[in-house]
DNA sequence: TGTACATCAGTGAACGCGCGTTCACTGATGTAC
DNA sequence: TGTACATCAGTGAACGCGCGTTCACTGATGTAC
């Protein structure tokens, strides 16, 4: 549990004071407990220590509160591909090295906001505001990628957006199906992501050609 | 509809006959309308054109119709990628890289299946049946990989099992996020997968430096 | 070919349950004066 | 500082509904003789 019940201790009053934001966290408890589809919207009340009906002071239903979940996943999620991707310092492929790590290391620390973002069948990407957040997130990584692609040997250099989805398939590809899920592995995910990556990039000849280029 | 009623005209009989596979073929309309977990058991009963209580002589309850559902789409998955392989003929790499096609254009001509095996939260990974399905699928995209990698330049080649697992992240990636979806492509699926498997593919000296490798 | 019978697939009625949603309400908060 | 009042967030009771599951049943099928 996140702070579903108010962590200040400032319970069982009348007016709760942060019901919706206690809304927003005890969803992501459930969707991290049993997947996004997994709950009704009375159960978030119930959970959250509320009247059935309070939750409709805040959100028209479920489904808008897990839009709210997935709006602000995406928004996170976008801070944590530009922290990686500042990780990465002055050298842009490295910083596009590091944004796609974050990629994976967000799937993996945030798996509830993940699964809100992803697994909730495509009805959210409808709501503009949870579009827009998305495509936020990975303007940061085509961002990366412009960067990266602009240091490439002149006349081969290689379309930056087709290069930012490569590696948004290949780590979203890895999250989906690697992290969290029963499926083993020789490998951990982030070690098959930067494997993947550096093959990919040293074909475009922006890594070095076996040179160590993380640490 | 696939053939919900009965295709041969025999229906409104009080022994349905077939009903096992109606329910399959129903859960499976099901899906493609609204999702792996957008509807119940009773419903499945109702399309289907029988009682309630009917499904319970054939399966345990919604999810283990949906195992079984997940398993016939992993066996499919597996014929398809084996026809992929098949279509690539005698040069492996080629084959490898049909193996991938394969891969999204099941995806795309199969979403109902495709969403059974993959969005339905972990849960059918946890069934045998299902499990060793995925397994099966999944080792015909590692054995065409193992023998891509085996006309690899001697001294320099990769591990196929990583390979595999590149090139299976990347295609199922670039079908979660781009087929069926809202999102909005410059290219097709399909061209950015056979790109990505190319630049990947050349960097380990198994494709051709920019000559053309597929029809 | 015909009859008796066992088997089994599907019926339909029934149950308790939790959900979604509404409603008039009530208690807390903040503000005007 | 104190009081009256408007606002608003949450209550709790209520409703109709569809679901999951069970049960004794019934009608179709196939087989033994």
């Amino acid at each position: 549990m996140r702070f579903t019940s108010g962590a200040g201790g400032r319970r069982d009053r009348y007016h709760h004071g942060n019901l919706r934001e206690a809304l927003v966290a005890t969803a992501l408890d459930l969707i991290a407990e049993r997947g996004p589809a997994g709950f009704a919207f009375a159960e978030v009340a119930r959970a959250a220590g509320v009247s059935p009906a309070a939750p409709y002071r805040h959100f028209r239903d479920l489904n808008a509160l897990l839009a709210e979940v997935a709006q602000r996943g995406f928004a996170q999620f976008a801070e944590a591909l530009a922290a990686g991707r500042a990780e990465g310092g002055a050298d842009p492929v490295r910083a596009l090295e590091r944004c796609g790590r974050a990629y994976l290391s967000f799937a993996r620390r945030e798996p509830a906001y993940y699964a809100a973002m992803f697994e909730t069948g495509l009805t959210l990407e409808a709501d503009p505001a949870v579009r827009s957040a998305s495509d936020r997130a990975f303007s940061v990584l085509r961002e990366a990628a412009e960067a990266a692609c602009a240091v490439a040997p002149a006349g081969r250099r290689p379309p930056a957006l087709m290069v930012a989805l490569h590696l948004w398939a290949l780590a979203h590809g890895i999250a989906s199906l690697f992290v969290g899920g029963g499926r083993r592995l020789p490998m951990s995910p982030e070690e098959l992501l930067e494997a993947g990556a550096l093959i990919y990039l040293q074909s475009l000849g922006l890594a070095g050609g076996g040179g160590k280029s993380t640490g």
